[in-house]
DNA sequence: CTGAAAGCGCTTACAG
DNA sequence: CTGAAAGCGCTTACAG
């Protein structure tokens, strides 16, 4: 991809061997240099600190990843980055591993299973040390595949019963019934749920509905949602709900999307927020606070998650094994004005 | 990375020499197999694929890129993922790019001027084909560098005068100049721009400012403010434009965010949108439409951008030089409710 | 159409 | 603390 018409520009970088060179040493002192720089005489380094900054040496990790068989590579696994609330994770993840000299290939999984597997393909030929996945890793030929790499595998955002490897994330269960607390607590009694096609918001509607069934009341739901998630959705859902019958005393969303869509609709038909109707979102995205009235949601710690996953996988690099196989980052309520 | 307590795993992957032996090729035949199939006989052709799929061969894109100095790799640097109007552009070339084997590696330049050095530094390090760079790379140190590379080096998101190599993108001052003609021609006369501290967004501004100026009419401005920007932004602007005497009759915002910010302030003070006060906004973010009103905006299309730079990148790789340096995408005034 | 051989730019026991 | 040497897993002229 090195543009023809600019062929004539000067494109081979130094090498290590120049560096060498230059700092007459061998070149396995300017990779202990780089690599391991506490085991060198003082002035040797510097005279090849010297050597590299003059030549303007930037490592190949290409080779470096091929000889030392440690690719200094993390695969994060999303369905998609344009409106997605994982992207905090994978943000501060990358952050934090970029100190520990890693850096994150993002990897988009959206476009069905055909796209999953080349797309898994593509991952293990970088030969990941670790790959990360947030949504979904069904069962089958890929997971097989996958775990058998022999990388550690991080799952994100949920608390699954047998994780792979390691999970980091919360009980969607619980956050569920939580909600259902609170608004049962508030006196209402006609609850609308609106879901998405994902296993977690599944979660968190059953947990939502059998905390209500428990209390005696039952909770209506419209179909689940394509995600990603929208302030369509929310508007859509809770006209539907009015056309039918009593319209709902409150609204568990599963995104602070819907949520807003739900208090805009609301509010166009002449329902007082939280008066007639209560709104919960989920995700406390930055926006929830600044809504009219402000949104009730859940909050959950995404960065929090990020970081931890990265600590775990350098404690690994470092020999470490994690404290235990699954970490609860847990969640909050964020009681505002619209519930 | 990979975990002490499961060493006794199996970790070692197939190699393309296996494949070979049990083809019984040599590993060179393997490599064309994968890399130019067109040119092998058919029942080598069927052998060799056969082996790779009963071994669950996987090349090892490391060794590959090392002895071709081809990585296969395009860094994209942008300055967040969290709430960035980039991540269309990213996806779409990402998806893109998959097709003609490449891949993104997404990097972070957000949080100052150290992190992007080493960010820079990371990039290199894997020897990237390509370089995308979205928001702003300034002059300087690290913009030699990059370019010393060799690399092709796309800037996307604005039409540099002086591109460093290739650009895609939109002029921001003739989407000033086209809100304000709207605007002007619907009556408006005092105008107030929201606007952020980024070269794209004071480009807007200028052109709808001189616009406006050109028809006699003066344009208020709030402090630019911080990236990426919000609801929240939008209300406290709107708030204080009230405080100060009379209030705009119209808003030009800096994204869908800050207008959808200023509509529900604008409501809560009893403000009519659009009678007393028309809100554009910039993005056509998904929520858009949804909004009450819905927003008028100016669309941008980010998903097309990244087809056109990957387009510009595969044709290079295959030896064809791009039409031309700059790309214009344009943009769209989309006219709905508010304005 | 296929193979033998050299080489890509590093790292890492091993020896001193 | 440092160097010589082998090797990581591929690709690619070159020769046939």
């Amino acid at each position: 991809m090195s543009p023809p018409h600019r062929s004539a520009v000067q494109t081979t970088r130094p090498t290590l061997h120049e560096v060498a060179r230059l700092a007459r040493v061998s070149p396995a002192t300017v990779s202990r240099v780089l690599n391991t720089p506490q085991i060198v005489a003082p002035e040797t380094l510097e005279r090849v600190q010297d050597a590299i900054k003059q030549t303007g040496y930037v490592p190949n990790l290409m080779a470096g990843g091929l000889a030392s068989n440690r690719s200094r590579l993390v695969a994060a696994i999303v369905p998609n980055i344009a409106r997605s609330i994982f992207n905090e994770t994978v943000e501060s993840m990358t952050v934090a591993l970029a100190e520990a000299n890693y850096q994150v290939m993002l990897s988009l999984s959206g476009g069905g299973d055909e796209r999953m597997a080349s797309v898994v393909d593509t991952i293990l030929a970088r030969r990941p040390e670790a790959i990360i996945v947030t949504g979904n890793l069904r069962e089958g030929e890929l997971k097989r595949r996958i775990v058998g790499t022999g990388a550690t595998v991080i799952e994100t955002w949920d608390l699954p019963a047998e994780p792979i490897d390691v999970a980091v994330g919360f009980s969607h269960t619980a956050v569920g019934q939580a909600v259902a607390q609170a608004l049962y607590a508030a006196g209402r009694r006609r609850p609308l749920v609106l879901s998405t096609n994902t296993p977690r918001a599944l979660a968190r509607e059953q947990g939502f509905r059998a905390a209500m069934e428990a209390r005696g009341v039952a909770t209506a739901s419209a179909a689940p949602f394509p995600v990603p998630t929208s302030l369509a959705q929310g508007r859509e859902a809770f006209a539907a709900a009015c056309a039918h019958g009593a319209p709902p005393d409150c609204v568990f969303c599963s995104s602070d999307w819907q949520a807003h869509g739900v208090l805009i609709e609301a509010q166009k038909r002449g329902f007082k927020t939280p008066e007639d109707v209560a709104v919960f979102g989920f995700g406390d995205l930055e926006f929830a606070e600044s809504t009219e009235p402000a949104l009730s949601t859940v909050r959950i710690d995404g960065a929090e998650i990020g970081r931890i996953a990265a600590k775990i996988l350098i404690d690994r690099a470092a020999g470490r094994a994690p404290e235990r196989a699954v970490f609860d980052v847990g969640f909050e309520l964020v009681r505002r004005g619209s519930a």
